[in-house]
DNA sequence: GGGTGAATAGACCGGTCTGTCTGTTTGTTC
DNA sequence: GAACAAACAGACAGACCGGTCTATTCACCC
């Protein structure tokens, strides 16, 4: 079920799962605790207070995705392949049920202040999804490729977004199928750039 | 600064307002009060609970946002400037700043329970957004217009989304220019539809 | 075996939450 | 002017919030 090896890893497994299903202003510590089965001074120590143990969730949470993306795209060189390889990973990660959207995405919601710790971890993810998106657009050498990146970024996030709600892969393939359109688009237009 | 008549709809915008901004679990009965200058027994006998408060808060805000969308499009008969006036009223709306994301979004992050009265709430605007766009891709006259239409739809979830978090309307301008592709390619290979 | 540090249970703090209740004031309509 | 409904102020209930504190237990290591 778990495979936390540290207090410290199981209340921010726990609380992942709790944030996840309910929120995080709707999630109290307490329930947290009741969770993981460990005390309250565990949690303070370790953390210090609630709003840097939901900073350190999201900032694990985006390494593991970030993770899971490399490993999808691993599986060819091509970056048109790569971007279908990188759809059809996320069809299959929301089939996990217990993965319905981005936990990110819901920070985003909740938390609006750009300023605050957990506004600068949600900016951190979203440069990292946008610089993985732009590592493989560049290499199709087409004019614009930060731009291609940040429309598939789009289909990547409303894919997200669609998927907490219809609960299906179903987003992720319709986002699949309009990035290969977009990035086809953009090579075979290489001289005639986007208005 | 507002123009409400009643007690009710003042109750309806303060209670908006403060959502968008905090979030509906950070936002208490109690802010909302202040904010409108209305007694508690006002807002209880309107509304009954909170809950309540919450999904006709929602349901007006989807009627706004569809009603915007139709206006938007009223400018033309041709689908594909339609899709175009979409979002390019989208980029305006973005300029607004108070109106910084979409308010059924964060619903949508914020209340999981697809079975509760806000996740129905939720599933009505998403179905209203996702008939209006096939209304528009239908009259392109291509195949499967109704995925054109959800892909179409996955690009303005995703322009909602990331305009919150980078507070610009950029997101909307590359979504433009992303469906404009995406609806010319449909029709373009009407004979031979995606994969 | 004594010391050390991590984890424990659980009481406790001030504050806030949603929701209820009472009694009063106000405005309109016969 | 009487009747009535709507809105008022504000106390109150009971639960829960994030966070602090103390005293105790346990495991490990020199």
């Amino acid at each position: 079920m778990t495979q936390a090896t540290t207090k410290r890893d199981l209340l921010l497994e726990c609380a992942r799962d709790l944030f996840a299903g309910e929120g995080f202003h709707a999630t109290g510590i307490d329930r947290i605790l009741d969770q993981a089965g460990v005390a309250k001074m565990t949690l303070y120590n370790h953390f210090g207070s609630k709003e840097q143990l939901i900073v350190e969730v999201l900032d694990r949470a985006s390494e593991g995705l970030i993770d899971q993306m490399r490993s999808w795209i691993a599986g060819s060189d091509d970056p048109f392949d790569q971007i279908v390889l990188l759809f059809e990973g996320l069809g299959t990660w929301f089939e996990n049920p217990s993965r319905c959207g981005c936990l990110i995405q819901a920070a985003a919601a909740e938390f609006s202040d750009p300023d605050a710790p957990v506004g600068h971890a949600i900016l951190r993810h979203q440069a990292r999804v946008q610089s993985l998106l732009s590592d493989i657009t560049r290499a199709t050498e087409c004019p614009d490729s930060d731009g291609l990146a940040a429309r598939i970024g789009l289909l990547f996030a409303g894919a997200m977004s669609s998927s907490r709600i219809c609960r299906s892969r179903q987003p992720a393939d319709e986002a699949r199928k309009a990035a290969a359109v977009l990035l086809e688009d953009a090579c075979r237009r290489a001289d005639a750039p986007l208005e």
